[in-house]
DNA sequence: CTGTTAGCGCATTCAA
DNA sequence: TTGAATGCGCTAACAG
């Protein structure tokens, strides 16, 4: 593979005026441009990116660590924040966690290794270790979609306890008395806060704390048909579900289909997350959504801003505003009858 | 951030020495090792993999480009990727180029700048062309999935035109007589090759070749949906529809409930590409599944034997088997009394 | 077992 | 407008 020497070589010049070339300096005679591109087109020249980065100590490359790669409401994100990224010409990194703690801290490692020079997380539990351990290596990092422990980093998301607070009112204000709330792992801010919002429409409603039923699982189809389950077998019966994602939902859907039940007929689903129009398929599910692709712009423009030499010691927190959209999952008249 | 030469000083021995530590060589005092390991703990010093890759002309990277990262067949795929190459120690760079060759060239050129030492590659088209640039730049790479029109390179992939014939012969054998091709963009091979295989089936049938019915689009929901609306919108109206992939098979599904018509009651789908759980919501569809994980296991073990040294002329061209699972999609007898 | 020398490919600094 | 020297952080090759 050719350097930037052989490149030097053909042209009848030195690599410094190669350099200026491909930095698209203007103290470079028309001429030698010429020479110099004409040389680089013949040998099929490709600069290195890991000398260049060496030198420059950056390396124009952020990464983004996802809790599930395959879950639409992130990849959705991720687009956000490759649109962003390279706008200001930057690479992004796809990183995923898997919701492990363990796996999110090699990752880490591996982005220390690799110089990236500012990191997008979606932190696979609250703890401020990660924040801390890119802190102490001078990388950049803006916390998205979930809270961590500590406060003095830039973030971006959505209020879940207001959205889940807002789903579980229209539910009883649909008359629902029994509401099982399936929610994502108990160490994940945002599966806490919609616990919160539900525990909190309930407490301000005459059913008070006594109608909780609350499950956690994973933010996965499994998760959601395990807990949706484990609902049915109680008494009295749910009438009204709450799943805490989408992934949830689509579980919690099966699980109720395969028991008989048809939604929005027999019970009701509302959940936070839209589904994308891949899984969209009937019914259509009442949902918080949440502006992913936005989500992940702002945190890409913070991150930038960041290393642009932003330095202010207090910390941007942006909440970004979710939308309530209702449709037929929840709209039964029945559903309340059937329930035990 | 600390180098190689802090930790060298702090530890009282030469950087060598440090690097010996950090790669494992045997030829350390216990003594020294620790004192260096003890420095390394206390300085929080990571390595620059820049330099060292610079150094050693490898960057214990490889690149998965895909041509749309929200399907869970390719994710799925990517994980088997993944399994394969963290076990030999190298990382595994996503992109994503929805399906677009333009994307795709620009993905190439950023992976030849920083060096990766392969690359795994599900081509947007069917195009020798990135695969000549890579090997232009001694970059190794397996074609995944889908055929290139270059022969001389190690791939990957299933067989698509007798998995299509094989769906299309169960349809015929149903007693379908008009049958919807939906198939993917015309410049993939998957897409040609599943039509193909429909044709020949259709082809060997008393139908013949007027029967045919094939319709080019996006492998998206998207395209499903417009193509069986147009399909349906042809006289006499389709019994069977054939979706030449998992999005598109959603896709056709939701159109065709929007148009009033039930699956299986009114009429089939088959498909190629099983969905995951995620997306399996009512109706199953009858597919021909492909072994999506495995496909990525076997494409990375063949990239690290070529990185491996092994260098053979004739390249390895891999055809796993698919398996044909039969669901409700395709059960409905009356479907065939509904066609006009 | 440990240290010294040298150079991977590039761009900053300083001269010319 | 161009070039020479230098060093980014690391490790192979060789000495000791």
């Amino acid at each position: 593979m050719s350097t930037i020497h052989d490149v030097a070589e053909r042209a009848g010049v030195s690599a410094m005026t190669v350099s200026r070339v491909i930095n698209r300096s203007n103290y470079i005679s028309p001429k030698t441009r010429e020479r110099v591109e004409a040389a680089i087109a013949e040998l099929g020249y490709v600069p290195n990116t890991l000398a260049r980065s060496l030198r420059l100590k950056g390396t124009k490359t952020l990464a983004l660590i996802l809790s599930d790669i395959t879950n639409p409401f992130f990849t959705t994100l991720g687009r956000g924040v490759q649109d962003v990224a390279r706008t200001a010409g930057f690479n992004v990194i796809f990183c995923n966690t898997d919701e492990s703690e363990t796996e999110q801290a090699e990752q880490l490692i591996t982005l220390v290794q690799k110089r990236v020079d500012g990191v997008l997380l979606v932190p696979a539990a609250s703890s401020a270790e990660p924040v801390a351990y890119l802190k102490k290596h001078k990388i950049p990092v803006v916390v998205l979609d979930r809270r961590v422990d500590d406060c003095a980093v830039d973030s971006v998301r959505c209020d879940s306890e207001a959205g889940a607070y807002q789903l579980t009112r229209l539910l009883l204000g649909l008359g629902h008395r029994c509401i099982a709330m399936l929610s994502g792992p108990a160490t994940v801010s945002t599966a806490a806060d919609r616990v919160a919002g539900y525990r909190r429409a309930l407490a301000e409603s005459d059913l008070g704390a006594s109608a909780e039923r609350v499950f956690h699982g994973p933010y996965t189809p499994a998760g959601g048909r395990a807990m949706a389950c484990a609902a049915l077998a109680q008494h009295p019966r749910p009438t009204a579900f709450f799943a805490a994602n989408n992934f949830i939902a689509v579980g919690a859907y099966q699980a109720l289909n395969e028991a008989g039940l048809s939604v929005p007929e027999d019970v009701a689903i509302v959940a936070f997350d839209d589904l994308p129009l891949s899984t969209m398929i009937e019914p259509v599910f009442t949902v918080a959504a949440q502006p992913a692709y936005e989500m992940g712009q702002r945190a890409t423009q913070l991150l930038l801003a960041r290393l642009g030499g932003e330095e202010p010691a207090d910390c941007h927190e942006v909440i970004l505003p979710f939308e309530i959209i209702v449709r037929r999952s929840s709209s039964g008249a029945q559903q309340l009858a059937n329930g035990q």
